[in-house]
This record gives structure tokens, C-alpha cells and sequence, in this order.
DNA sequence: TTTCAAGTCAGGAATGATTCCTACATAGCA
DNA sequence: TGCTATGTAGGAATCATTCCTGACTTGAAA
């Protein structure tokens, strides 16, 4: 969702990290989006509006982005990094066939907990849950196909 | 844990993959360990015996046995893809610190499941539990470090 | 408001994992 | 045993990401 400059700012500040143009610009690019874009599709759409921005800053900046707690990196299989603005507690369903990356809330699967047994000495500080599968129009898309060879 | 290779051809064969020496080598030597190896460590550890083994093989293969479902590809948050020999249900913890993956066998875990509405069309195939956190050995090494700056 | 140092940025080069290309070798069927 | 699709080796190419360096900003202090 769309968050003011002013917000933008003020979560920079809240989260010690320096307020620059360029960091607002990527910031803003991926919380206006659901859609979890790489790297590589934040620097196109930021370098719509500043045309020197390099893709060095981009990596650079989710890189503090990301140690700040401001972004998430969401690692699904496909070996190339995608982002996240969303950091509150959520899950994901990764589609197999367009690798579109959607959004679960739910508040069981945030309290999976491990046995004392299971957890065998580990520390654990957090969980994720990726359900794989079909989205509803890549199903569709294989129906179609289906159709067409009969 | 260790698999004879008439065992390993007759999966192969179960599996409609061509038995070579190479696949079997890889095949082992992945269902051998518990340490979701590299690309790059299946392919040192292999050419030890075969020396003239090249890693576009052990890609090649990997990709092959993936497909076939007799090996599975573990990708979290490090850029390099890690593979798992073992393809029955279970889920990983993963250790910020050493990046060590170890398995976690669970029921729970196994059974989760979507509501109808969250799952907003998609046709969920099967999911994945990740842990993060740190293992006992690396929690000790963070007190030890701890302990010598006081 | 000016000054200054720490922290950032741009651009290009370097790295590392993975994939592509191609000629030769082999598995598995007839 | 011979044929043919498929697999293999090795090197080149690609792609995401990181490193390096010098110039530029930000933010805090004077």
C-alpha cells in the first residue's frame, strides 16, 4: 500500500537508517506493491523516476533496508532474490507455474512451535510457511491447453 | 543414511531415469549425508572417485533426479541452491549462524492447511516449514564471545 | 549557516553459481 | 551386436550479486 513521504521518513529515522532519495524512492516502489519484485525490477521502476540510479544502490539499500528490519528477502526456490515490504507476520503461496508470490495471514500458522525434543538445542527465532502450487489462472491457462488437445 | 546401489539403480529405474555410473555416484553420495550439500560440494565430493566427473554433470543430474522427484532442492536465504536426498515430508531448521540445515520430522507440521478463503483459488500441492535460528553449537560460540569481552 | 566526517552513491570490474553449446560416449532397446 | 536417443565433459556464456574506488550527501556540531 501507498505510504507517505513523511511516513517513509519517519520509519528511516525510527529504524536509524539515513534518510536519501534513492532509499525513499526504492522503499516507496516496494510497499506500493504486493507483487514481492527482485532487485532487478525495482531498479527498473525506480529508474523511471531517477535515471541515475544504479543498480549497485539497489542492491546496497535492500541490503540496509533488510538489516534495519524495514524489508524481508523472500528465497523461493527460483535462485534469484525477492523483496518484501510487508514485515509483519505473514506467509506466502508461490505459484509453480508464473512464480507469482501471494500473500497468508493466519494466525495459526504464526504459532507453529517446535517440540523441546525437536528443536535439539536450536534457538529458534521465527518460522516460515511456503504452500506450492497452482494459482487460479495458471489453472485455468492448463485447462485451456487441456481443451485445445482434444 | 547409506543406499545399495542395486537399491539405487532400481529406483532409478522406478523413476524411468537412465542408470550411469555418474547419477548413482551423485545419487549416494547426496543420500549419505544429512548436510543438504551444494552443487559444488556434491561435485568435490564425487570427483574424488570419479576424477574426470565435470560439474555441468552434477548439475545435469540434479536436475534430472529433481524432476523425477527422487531428490529435492532447498533454497533458503543464501543464493546457492542446497539439495536433500530425503523426499519424504519433513521440514528444516536453519541456522542464521552456520547456515546448517537439519531436518525436522513432524505430523503437525505435515498436516497444515488453508481455509477455503485463504487460499483465494490456488491449488495448494504441498508446503514447506522453515525454522530459523541458531543451533547449539553456535549459541555457545556467541557466549564464548560474550564472555572474553567482560 | 557553514563545515566536516561518516556514510552513501554511481559506475565499472570481479565473482560465483548456474546454464548453454557442442562433439564425443554410452545406455538400453531391437 | 548395432542403432539411436540421451547423457557426459569441457569450455564459453550468462545472470545475479558483490567488490572497489573515487566523488557526493547527509546530518550533526560549531
Amino acid at each position: 500500500m501507498k505510504v507517505h513521504p513523511q511516513e517513509i521518513e519517519a520509519r528511516f529515522r525510527r529504524h536509524a537508517v539515513r534518510v536519501t532519495r534513492q532509499r525513499a524512492a526504492i522503499y516507496a516502489a516496494l510497499t506500493e506493491t504486493t507483487s514481492h519484485p527482485t532487485a532487478e525490477d525495482l531498479y527498473r521502476t525506480v529508474k523511471r523516476q531517477q535515471p541515475l540510479m544504479s543498480r549497485n544502490t539497489v542492491y546496497y539499500t535492500l541490503g540496509v533496508l533488510r538489516q534495519a528490519g524495514l524489508v524481508r528477502e523472500v528465497n523461493v526456490g527460483h535462485h534469484v532474490a525477492r523483496f518484501d515490504g510487508n514485515v509483519t507476520a505473514h506467509h506466502h503461496l508461490i505459484c509453480l507455474g508464473c512464480s507469482r508470490i501471494m500473500d497468508v495471514m493466519d494466525d495459526g500458522l504464526n504459532q507453529l512451535a517446535l517440540s523441546h525434543r525437536q528443536a535439539r538445542g536450536f534457538q529458534v527465532l521465527g518460522h516460515r510457511v511456503e504452500f506450492h502450487g497452482y494459482c487460479a489462472e495458471c489453472q485455468h491457462a492448463q485447462e485451456n491447453v487441456m481443451k485445445r488437445r482434444e
